[in-house]
DNA sequence: CTGAAAGCGCTTACAG
DNA sequence: CTGAAAGCGCTTACAG
């Protein structure tokens, strides 16, 4: 027995009795196709099991059907879902999603972004506005279709579909002011390459020292991780004029800080009060319920994803999508301890 | 200003003065071409911001360097971390990863699988063991190389890169009959098209069937969400009988399920014990941190990864590897109540 | 409605 | 080490 190697559009013309070429519009435009001819190019699709070879049909129509998506990373939950959503609106189209991490490394995102383009993407889904010179170049020069996520920027011929992170984190640090709290920690994301945790931590800062009489204890980076947040936390209140409040970068960093302070015995919020950033599933089954922002990430991947297939059909007029974040105050955050 | 479409191979081997073949031989295989020839190939290349085309090598080659992983969905934190240790093996390779996700729904797995497939991916990723008898035919005949992962099942032809539920499922209920529980309930996963939910129900009732006096006070079936979790439990709870134990189909449900327990002011674990599947980060972070089944999704990820690789390359004597689970105990889990 | 034929951009024996 | 040329499997004007 031969090994027998996939049939082909050929192999479907000839068992059908017809040109090659009606068979490729029986696939592509049934209209054009005489009933008859339809019916025998059918019956032989199935009997051969024939599927269209990827390859010939993009060289030939030069489009792939095909996005790609270069994000941090899979394990946050932030990102999964709204992976997922864009994903699901893709898959509508009937386009496939092609996706790459980067775990946070410049270097790396240029890499993958030439390694998705090179396997035909035709457009790239890119989260924050933190990349190298040669990567915005290399995006310019081609004029690579792109979306950029989970930030917004005016004034730029960027397209984000996103939220402004400086802004809600200056919010959400308004909220914790209001209850009272004077001195107040931060344990924030790593920022070195990751634009959206330094406007988090920034806009912490900023709305602190504009309240006359508080100020930031300490500020500390630790990458995305519990074991980080936890240890982030630990140091924090190691210190003896220890602060009543701990804004973090995210949620993950919050729950390792939770855990912190709960093998410290102090208690939340009475003791300290303690917030996050993403609201993700993790944030309201902890106890007490943290106290969090709310990114709405559904919409932002459907957003996204409609926004990259426009762009990549060459739609004209196009602008991007600032999306609103929500305050989500839960039992994590109280007002300012008594006895301070 | 014309708009310049991408430059082709031709273009550069024009530009460098040399043939195509040269240029193709320059990329592939350079220890073919001369230095000098090398040299101005590479200048071109780089003046010309050449990328070569997907399609056409792919068509040339008849290889795609592209392997497709089809999953439930990536909101899960369970899939999202093992994807992520599977892409970055793919990545090592050179491979780039499809994705796309299911819902659960078995047909709608089915036109993934033909999805990715037609987009050229030589090797697929899925999970578990339920699909349409259609699918597991269409896999066959075409011979699709593919890898199962999240279960794993003994004198199969079929390759599983994962870990036995129902024994996994077994041996956390057992620990549960050992903690002296007598009235059990169960919160299972979906179970119609979930192989895995399914086995870890089955082992759980049929652990305790198998112990003389204990019994099953209610199964009840719930999709992997926290507020799903959290009704299932209010609604075994508010039985007379109540049970001192939960086992839930994963931690997802588990967290709901503390909620739930909580809400109706009931300790955990003086007044109900509550165990979960899957070990994610959440799982730590509840209070009492929760007890599970630690499943090496990372460890799992990269040795799917591995094997597809291999199935794709079509090494011979390929076998799949069964990983272990571990039972993670923690506060969740207590004692029955002495009042009992 | 249908077919013959050119062309998409690469790779790869085959010759030299 | 290098080039001419065939071929990969489709799509799509062009003609009929």
């Amino acid at each position: 027995m031969s090994i027998k190697t996939h049939p082909t559009l050929q192999d479907v013309a000839v068992s059908a009795g017809v040109s090659t070429a009606t068979v490729s519009r029986a696939l592509n435009d049934p209209d054009k196709v005489g009933q008859a001819a339809r019916d025998r190019i059918d019956h032989a699709i199935a009997v051969l099991g024939y599927t269209p070879n990827f390859g010939a049909r993009a060289l030939a129509t030069n489009q792939t059907n095909t996005v790609g998506a270069i994000i941090p990373t899979l394990s946050n939950a932030m990102f999964a879902s709204g992976i997922q959503a864009f994903q699901e609106v893709l898959a509508e189209a009937g386009v496939t999603l092609l996706i790459a991490t980067t775990g946070y490394d410049p270097e790396n995102e240029l890499r993958q972004i030439k390694s998705l383009m090179s396997q035909g993407a035709s457009g790239l889904l890119l989260i924050g506005n933190d990349r190298l010179d040669e990567t915005r170049k290399y995006l310019a020069t081609r004029r690579t279709p792109h979306v950029i996520s989970w930030c917004f920027h005016d004034g730029t011929d960027q397209m984000f579909v996103g939220f402004d992170n400086y802004a809600a984190a200056y919010d959400a640090t308004q909220r914790v002011l209001a209850k009272g709290h004077k001195r107040i920690g931060i344990i924030a994301g790593d920022c070195a390459t990751n634009d959206r945790a330094r406007a988090r931590r920034d806009a912490a800062i900023a709305a602190i020292d504009s309240a006359a009489d508080a100020q930031v204890v300490q500020v500390i980076q630790a990458p995305y991780r519990i074991d980080a947040g936890r240890q982030a936390c630990e140091e924090i209140l190691s210190f003896a004029n220890r602060p009543t409040a701990l804004i973090c970068g995210n949620d993950v960093l919050a729950a390792g800080a939770m855990i912190a302070a709960r093998s410290l015995n102090l208690k939340i919020p009475d003791d300290i009060s303690i917030i996050g950033f993403d609201d993700i599933g993790l944030a309201s089954v902890v106890s007490p319920p943290m106290t969090t922002v709310q990114v709405p990430q559904i919409e932002m991947g459907r957003a996204a994803a409609t926004l990259l297939l426009d762009v990549v059909a060459g739609k004209p007029d196009l602008t991007g999508e600032r999306l609103d974040t929500q305050f989500i105050e839960r039992g994590s955050l109280g007002p300012v301890p008594e006895k301070d």
